[in-house]
DNA sequence: GTAGTAAGTGAGTAATTACTTACAAATTTA
DNA sequence: TAAATTTGTAAGTAATTACTCACTTACTAC
């Protein structure tokens, strides 16, 4: 991984979680990298090669900071955890993450392998919780974090703390 | 508004709700709608103002689904109301729902103003109900349908009616 | 130190983009 | 019915698109 093959990804990043994937040339890309244009091609040989690229480098963050939450052995724990990442993420994954939900609304290719693992492990833990329809309850966390994702990555609302609050309540954490 | 006038606009909203707004050209608008490229610079004078046509029927069509929730007196039946917007959603509206989701990660333009009449009913309704935050409170639902939107307009959960009990549940609603 | 490979450039390409313009047909108004 | 306006088309436009190609530069191995 090159210096240039770098800069390429976080600009492409950036550029496509901002204004969008199709709205974004490979040339304004090369131009905010500092990077002839035909580079691009080289190393990602399309621009599809190059979203690629950054959702694989994306996946393996996201599943590196589900590693923690899924590891608990405490089932509350677990659902704690994931309901709390939206309001943990940190600033240096704001824009993959936007970029994972704006691309939801183009292609079904890169959503579903991102909540996977979080859809298992609840399920998991409302079934130790006793809940009566686990996939259910885990499919309404999923709803309620897709939700949250929303707010904290477009709207950011005031009282963000009491929305957390609320939600915890409901599932009796805190 | 001429026949044609509302073909252009019946294809270009199907074409930006499946491919998005920036990777649909004027031509294939045209195109859809067995009409002249020039035909659909004359009636909207370029491709933002069919997008605005769009979105004005659109939010007159909202708004018409929303009067007859937010018009009930029972603060209870209207945060039911608003909860299962999202499960009411009519096949003819279901593109141009689609639109406003994936639009919301490109411009901030149109997005506010869809939500903000049911964040003041909500709020309205958790303050009769003595609830301790209703701000936070109408928040938290306004996310929930928010991730509801996003379920059922590209995921479709096989169990969509064990989801909606397990939300209603939530607010002691049936 | 020279051969081979990888990294990088800049000037191309044909196709497509949003949009214009000159003109014809249809419809409305007087 | 004649004039005026609106609706519609076809063939343009310059700019931008994703991508290629011929080439140079930098690094690595023997």
């Amino acid at each position: 991984m090159t210096d240039k093959q770098e800069k390429i990804l976080q600009s492409a990043l950036t550029l496509f979680a901002e204004y969008g994937y199709a709205a974004t040339s490979t040339s304004k890309v090369a131009k905010a990298a500092g990077v002839s244009e035909g580079l691009i091609f080289r190393h990602f040989e399309n621009k599809e090669g190059l979203l690629k690229a950054i959702m694989e480098h994306g996946r393996e963050v996201a599943y590196r900071e589900y590693a923690s939450v899924l590891a608990k052995s405490d089932p509350r724990a677990v659902v704690q955890g994931i309901l709390e990442l939206p309001f943990r993420m940190s600033a240096e994954h704001y824009h993959f993450w936007k970029l994972i939900y704006a691309l939801k609304w183009q292609t079904e290719t890169y959503d579903h392998s991102f909540a996977a693992p979080l859809r298992h492990a609840l399920t998991d833990a409302f079934t130790k919780l006793d809940y009566a329809n686990p996939a259910a309850e885990a499919e309404v966390v999923i709803t309620l974090i897709d939700g949250l994702a929303v707010s904290v990555l477009l709207r950011r609302p005031d009282d963000l703390d009491a929305v957390r609050q609320s939600i915890l309540t409901k599932y009796e954490i805190s």
